[in-house]
DNA sequence: TAGATTGTTCGAGTATTGTAAAACATTCAA
DNA sequence: TTGAATGTTTTACAATACTCGAACAATCTA
Protein backbone atom coordinates (compact mmCIF):
# COMPACT_ATOMS: atom_id res chain seq x y z
CA UNK A 1 0.00 0.00 0.00
CA UNK A 2 1.39 3.41 -0.48
CA UNK A 3 1.94 6.23 1.49
CA UNK A 4 -0.67 8.46 0.11
CA UNK A 5 -2.98 5.81 0.49
CA UNK A 6 -1.42 4.54 4.01
CA UNK A 7 -1.58 8.31 5.39
CA UNK A 8 -5.43 8.93 4.03
CA UNK A 9 -6.47 5.96 5.94
CA UNK A 10 -4.33 6.99 9.29
CA UNK A 11 -6.29 10.76 8.54
CA UNK A 12 -9.69 9.06 8.83
CA UNK A 13 -9.11 7.79 12.32
CA UNK A 14 -7.15 10.21 13.36
CA UNK A 15 -10.63 12.32 14.67
CA UNK A 16 -11.42 10.98 18.30
CA UNK A 17 -14.94 11.20 17.28
CA UNK A 18 -14.73 9.37 14.25
CA UNK A 19 -12.52 6.95 16.27
CA UNK A 20 -15.16 6.07 18.26
CA UNK A 21 -17.75 5.43 15.70
CA UNK A 22 -15.41 3.10 14.20
CA UNK A 23 -14.71 1.44 17.04
CA UNK A 24 -19.04 0.84 17.79
CA UNK A 25 -18.70 -0.52 14.34
CA UNK A 26 -15.70 -2.86 14.56
CA UNK A 27 -16.51 -4.39 17.95
CA UNK A 28 -20.63 -4.50 17.05
CA UNK A 29 -19.54 -7.30 14.37
CA UNK A 30 -17.49 -9.05 17.33
CA UNK A 31 -20.80 -9.04 19.99
CA UNK A 32 -23.39 -9.21 17.73
CA UNK A 33 -25.84 -11.15 20.46
CA UNK A 34 -25.24 -8.68 22.97
CA UNK A 35 -27.40 -6.32 24.92
CA UNK A 36 -29.55 -3.63 22.96
CA UNK A 37 -26.32 -1.47 23.90
CA UNK A 38 -25.09 1.70 22.00
CA UNK A 39 -23.30 -0.92 19.62
CA UNK A 40 -25.82 -2.70 18.80
CA UNK A 41 -27.93 -0.01 17.60
CA UNK A 42 -25.45 1.45 15.08
CA UNK A 43 -26.08 -1.64 12.50
CA UNK A 44 -30.20 -0.30 12.88
CA UNK A 45 -29.33 3.62 13.07
CA UNK A 46 -27.28 6.42 13.42
CA UNK A 47 -29.62 8.38 15.29
CA UNK A 48 -28.56 6.18 18.09
CA UNK A 49 -24.95 6.84 17.05
CA UNK A 50 -25.82 10.48 18.05
CA UNK A 51 -27.35 9.78 21.80
CA UNK A 52 -23.69 8.12 22.08
CA UNK A 53 -21.00 10.34 21.08
CA UNK A 54 -23.38 13.61 20.91
CA UNK A 55 -22.72 14.52 17.50
CA UNK A 56 -25.49 15.93 14.98
CA UNK A 57 -27.07 13.65 12.68
CA UNK A 58 -25.29 15.59 9.16
CA UNK A 59 -21.87 15.26 11.16
CA UNK A 60 -22.07 11.81 11.89
CA UNK A 61 -23.16 11.23 8.23
CA UNK A 62 -20.49 12.94 7.00
CA UNK A 63 -17.83 10.74 9.56
CA UNK A 64 -18.94 7.76 8.25
CA UNK A 65 -18.38 9.20 4.54
CA UNK A 66 -14.74 9.65 5.68
CA UNK A 67 -14.61 6.06 6.63
CA UNK A 68 -16.10 4.59 3.74
CA UNK A 69 -13.69 6.80 1.72
CA UNK A 70 -10.68 5.79 3.04
CA UNK A 71 -11.99 1.89 2.59
CA UNK A 72 -12.09 1.30 6.07
CA UNK A 73 -15.77 0.03 6.25
CA UNK A 74 -18.34 -0.68 3.42
CA UNK A 75 -22.12 0.19 4.20
CA UNK A 76 -25.15 -0.81 3.02
CA UNK A 77 -28.34 0.67 2.89
CA UNK A 78 -31.63 -1.45 3.44
CA UNK A 79 -34.45 0.87 3.36
CA UNK A 80 -34.25 3.30 6.18
CA UNK A 81 -31.61 2.30 7.89
CA UNK A 82 -27.90 0.75 6.91
CA UNK A 83 -25.54 -1.63 8.10
CA UNK A 84 -21.91 -1.64 8.29
CA UNK A 85 -18.98 -3.90 8.11
CA UNK A 86 -15.71 -3.28 8.81
CA UNK A 87 -13.04 -4.33 6.08
CA UNK A 88 -10.77 -6.75 7.24
CA UNK A 89 -8.64 -6.68 4.39
CA UNK A 90 -7.29 -2.78 5.62
CA UNK A 91 -6.63 -3.76 9.07
CA UNK A 92 -4.44 -6.30 7.95
CA UNK A 93 -2.45 -4.12 5.66
CA UNK A 94 -2.18 -1.40 8.77
CA UNK A 95 -1.14 -4.79 10.93
CA UNK A 96 1.34 -5.69 8.11
CA UNK A 97 2.43 -2.02 7.96
CA UNK A 98 3.71 -2.00 11.83
CA UNK B 1 -4.81 2.69 25.27
CA UNK B 2 -7.47 5.20 25.18
CA UNK B 3 -9.27 6.37 22.20
CA UNK B 4 -7.79 9.53 22.79
CA UNK B 5 -4.01 8.32 22.51
CA UNK B 6 -5.12 6.36 20.24
CA UNK B 7 -6.47 9.62 18.20
CA UNK B 8 -3.66 11.52 18.83
CA UNK B 9 -0.92 8.46 17.36
CA UNK B 10 -3.23 8.54 13.60
CA UNK B 11 -3.14 12.41 13.97
CA UNK B 12 0.71 12.10 13.80
CA UNK B 13 0.84 9.85 10.63
CA UNK B 14 -2.07 11.26 8.74
CA UNK B 15 0.00 13.60 6.90
CA UNK B 16 1.77 12.01 4.07
CA UNK B 17 4.73 14.28 4.62
CA UNK B 18 5.14 13.15 8.35
CA UNK B 19 4.60 9.53 7.26
CA UNK B 20 7.26 9.36 5.10
CA UNK B 21 9.62 10.99 7.72
CA UNK B 22 8.36 8.34 10.18
CA UNK B 23 8.47 5.84 7.60
CA UNK B 24 12.70 7.06 6.79
CA UNK B 25 13.50 6.43 10.77
CA UNK B 26 11.70 3.17 11.19
CA UNK B 27 13.34 1.76 8.04
CA UNK B 28 16.24 3.59 8.76
CA UNK B 29 16.96 1.71 12.28
CA UNK B 30 16.28 -1.99 10.44
CA UNK B 31 18.89 -1.11 7.26
CA UNK B 32 21.65 0.60 9.74
CA UNK B 33 24.33 -0.84 7.36
CA UNK B 34 23.21 -0.23 3.75
CA UNK B 35 24.72 2.74 1.38
CA UNK B 36 24.53 6.30 2.12
CA UNK B 37 20.96 6.87 0.70
CA UNK B 38 18.34 8.92 2.82
CA UNK B 39 17.17 6.90 5.33
CA UNK B 40 20.68 6.53 6.58
CA UNK B 41 20.96 10.53 6.61
CA UNK B 42 18.30 11.29 9.02
CA UNK B 43 20.60 9.96 11.68
CA UNK B 44 22.90 12.61 11.28
CA UNK B 45 20.80 15.43 9.85
CA UNK B 46 17.27 16.36 9.39
CA UNK B 47 19.17 18.89 6.25
CA UNK B 48 19.19 15.37 4.68
CA UNK B 49 15.78 14.61 4.97
CA UNK B 50 14.71 18.11 3.70
CA UNK B 51 16.11 17.05 0.51
CA UNK B 52 14.59 13.62 0.15
CA UNK B 53 11.02 15.37 1.35
CA UNK B 54 11.43 18.80 -0.45
CA UNK B 55 9.98 20.74 3.49
CA UNK B 56 11.84 23.34 4.99
CA UNK B 57 13.73 22.87 7.81
CA UNK B 58 11.44 24.81 10.31
CA UNK B 59 8.71 22.13 9.21
CA UNK B 60 10.79 18.88 9.50
CA UNK B 61 11.35 20.48 13.21
CA UNK B 62 7.67 21.02 13.46
CA UNK B 63 7.13 17.45 11.82
CA UNK B 64 9.34 15.48 14.65
CA UNK B 65 8.07 17.49 17.12
CA UNK B 66 4.59 16.10 16.23
CA UNK B 67 5.88 12.51 16.31
CA UNK B 68 7.83 12.95 19.28
CA UNK B 69 4.51 14.30 21.18
CA UNK B 70 2.40 11.37 19.67
CA UNK B 71 5.02 8.93 21.62
CA UNK B 72 5.93 7.41 18.30
CA UNK B 73 9.64 8.62 18.08
CA UNK B 74 12.39 9.29 20.95
CA UNK B 75 15.07 11.55 19.91
CA UNK B 76 18.23 12.41 21.37
CA UNK B 77 20.57 15.18 20.29
CA UNK B 78 24.11 14.91 20.33
CA UNK B 79 25.90 18.10 19.82
CA UNK B 80 24.65 19.33 16.00
CA UNK B 81 22.92 16.40 14.88
CA UNK B 82 20.26 14.01 16.28
CA UNK B 83 19.32 10.91 15.98
CA UNK B 84 15.76 9.13 16.46
CA UNK B 85 14.35 5.47 17.30
CA UNK B 86 10.87 4.57 16.51
CA UNK B 87 9.02 3.09 20.05
CA UNK B 88 8.51 -0.02 19.49
CA UNK B 89 5.88 -0.44 22.42
CA UNK B 90 3.62 2.15 21.09
CA UNK B 91 3.87 0.30 17.50
CA UNK B 92 3.01 -3.14 19.21
CA UNK B 93 -0.19 -1.46 20.87
CA UNK B 94 -1.21 -0.45 18.08
CA UNK B 95 -1.13 -4.02 16.18
CA UNK B 96 -3.21 -4.94 19.26
CA UNK B 97 -5.87 -2.26 18.57
CA UNK B 98 -6.28 -3.64 15.18
C1' DT C 1 -52.45 10.00 2.21
C1' DA C 2 -50.12 12.60 6.27
C1' DG C 3 -46.98 12.84 9.47
C1' DA C 4 -42.97 11.13 11.59
C1' DT C 5 -38.39 9.33 11.19
C1' DT C 6 -34.19 8.58 8.88
C1' DG C 7 -30.17 9.66 6.14
C1' DT C 8 -28.07 13.28 2.69
C1' DT C 9 -26.52 17.57 0.91
C1' DC C 10 -25.37 22.34 1.11
C1' DG C 11 -23.72 26.51 3.16
C1' DA C 12 -21.36 28.83 6.64
C1' DG C 13 -18.60 29.63 10.71
C1' DT C 14 -14.94 28.30 13.64
C1' DA C 15 -10.88 25.77 14.75
C1' DT C 16 -6.94 23.31 13.50
C1' DT C 17 -3.07 22.19 10.62
C1' DG C 18 0.75 22.64 7.22
C1' DT C 19 4.06 25.43 5.57
C1' DA C 20 7.68 28.91 5.00
C1' DA C 21 10.58 32.88 6.24
C1' DA C 22 13.05 35.32 9.57
C1' DA C 23 15.51 35.74 13.61
C1' DC C 24 17.85 33.13 16.92
C1' DA C 25 21.01 29.74 19.61
C1' DT C 26 24.22 26.16 19.39
C1' DT C 27 28.04 23.67 17.66
C1' DC C 28 31.83 22.63 14.72
C1' DA C 29 35.89 23.66 11.97
C1' DA C 30 39.29 26.62 9.88
C1' DT D 1 37.67 33.75 17.17
C1' DT D 2 34.96 33.96 13.10
C1' DG D 3 32.05 31.95 9.82
C1' DA D 4 29.33 28.23 8.29
C1' DA D 5 26.06 24.73 9.26
C1' DT D 6 22.42 22.88 12.07
C1' DG D 7 18.20 22.73 14.72
C1' DT D 8 14.46 25.86 17.22
C1' DT D 9 11.05 29.27 17.86
C1' DT D 10 8.00 32.77 16.44
C1' DT D 11 4.92 34.78 13.31
C1' DA D 12 1.90 34.78 9.62
C1' DC D 13 -0.94 32.99 6.09
C1' DA D 14 -3.34 29.60 3.32
C1' DA D 15 -5.60 25.41 3.22
C1' DT D 16 -8.24 21.76 5.59
C1' DA D 17 -11.20 19.89 8.74
C1' DC D 18 -15.05 19.80 12.15
C1' DT D 19 -19.40 20.94 13.23
C1' DC D 20 -24.09 22.48 12.92
C1' DG D 21 -28.60 23.94 11.07
C1' DA D 22 -31.65 24.10 7.35
C1' DA D 23 -33.66 22.26 3.50
C1' DC D 24 -34.31 18.06 1.20
C1' DA D 25 -35.45 13.05 -0.29
C1' DA D 26 -36.71 8.55 0.92
C1' DT D 27 -39.14 5.37 3.74
C1' DC D 28 -42.23 3.61 7.12
C1' DT D 29 -46.65 3.66 9.71
C1' DA D 30 -51.05 5.07 11.46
Amino acid sequence: MSTEEMAKIFKALSNEQRLKLFKMIYFWSKTVSEDDNCCNEVEKSFTKACECIDLSRSTISHHFKELQNAGLITCTRSGQFFSCRVNKDILDAIKDFF
